[in-house]
DNA sequence: GACCCTCCTAAACGATCGTTCAGCTAGCAT
DNA sequence: ATGCTAGCTGAACGATCGTTTAGGAGGGTC
């Protein structure tokens, strides 16, 4: 029963090593970071670290594949959930792109800036992939566009940027600073919305004064 | 005369560590970068860095320092020129943060990604410096709100999201690409103004269908 | 010619790096 | 009891790290 009641039940094994890795290399960067640093935190010897995992590389290759993955999947399960309204598709999208990455700000932090220190084949893979999450948002945006909804004359721009704007959250947001998760959603979703010249809420429509 | 001509004069000293400092760093980060990687790629030897620099960590410091003083020289003259309409003074403070970060996207990979090596008491003022930038831009998006010349209720998230998405374009601009530095300063100024939902050029602006 | 200063090289320093290895322990199947 | 395996410890390996040091080449000044 204790293991139910137990708010953080100090992960063993490949999970300690995994969530270890991914704090001290939040702030420290992979190359910072050392095999002793993850193998101390996550509570076994340097060693114990290459019965789970061929290498530090292998660790990050881990991280990163995993984290794109979720993204990834909890991205095309949005858009399925989200109707067939351009303004839906695109809020879905967001709201998607905005809690994952305030759900887990380290790995972000990690997916951002490390992918640099990926080793071939894996950083192509993993470049690849997320051309395909922004891929999404341009199809997304594009069919706002070709219907009329959206109005903007820069797409392609305005996808990227909202991408880019959705992931930076991981940057700035505190939990306990002045928005909530919610609340920060749906700031970005008006936000996204109005860069590409989409609908907004009757009587708050930009430009209407 | 051959130095006049030099299309690339080969930089020596404190010159040529710092570019090429910049470089590698640029690609694999601070703590991914050896003394031995700068001197090399500087063309002297280890020992000869610690002439011009006392330590690695300087070498860093110094990058970072001279960039963001650029950066904050340069927004605070645009601001000078700009005249006092506020849809003006965004677009001046646009077009200034996207040419720097496209002029050097290298600095500006390192700049935000290895502001976590830096040592206190350096990386505190660059921080505060940083902040000081992002103020700037909130008090062009306020005014114009506090004017009536943006209608966005989101002022603080806008104003945020426009500095994180200008200074994303070092991450995918390529010179050899669809779109001039001009062109990206042109559709960036745009998207702000969308963004604070300020006025945009006749018979462009959205939402007229 | 003597002196100094700038800029550099070559070699070496101790520390720390990623990784390996021999061996110990606990649990489970036979 | 015996054997097997998973998971671990502690010590050690060669390599590479940031930095220091001793010394030399070259140019300007007295």
């Amino acid at each position: 029963m204790a293991s139910a009641a137990d708010p953080a039940p100090a992960p063993a094994g490949e999970t300690a090593i995994l969530q270890a890795a991914i704090a001290v290399m939040a702030e420290h960067g992979y190359h910072g970071t050392s095999v002793r640093d993850i193998a101390v935190r996550a509570g076994m010897s340097p060693g114990a670290l290459y019965h789970h995992f061929t290498s530090k590389q292998e660790v990050l290759a881990t991280i990163m594949e995993r984290g794109i993955k979720a993204l990834l999947s909890r991205t095309r399960s949005a858009l399925d959930g989200a109707g067939d309204d351009p303004a839906d598709r695109l809020r879905a999208l967001v709201a998607v792109q905005v809690l994952f990455h305030l759900e887990d700000q380290r790995g972000t932090l990690l997916g951002t800036s490390e992918v640099r220190a990926l080793q071939e084949p894996v950083r192509a893979r993993h470049l690849a992939k997320r051309a395909e999450q922004q891929r999404m948002f341009d199809a997304v945006v594009g069919e706002g566009v070709e219907r009329g909804v959206f109005t903007t004359p820069l797409a392609a721009e305005a996808s990227r940027a909202i991408v880019v704007m959705c992931t930076g959250v991981a940057a700035w947001f505190s939990p306990s600073g002045r928005l909530s998760r919610h609340e920060v959603v749906q700031r970005y979703q008006r936000l996204a919305l109005d860069m590409v010249g989409g609908p907004v809420p009757d009587g708050t429509r930009n430009g209407m004064h």
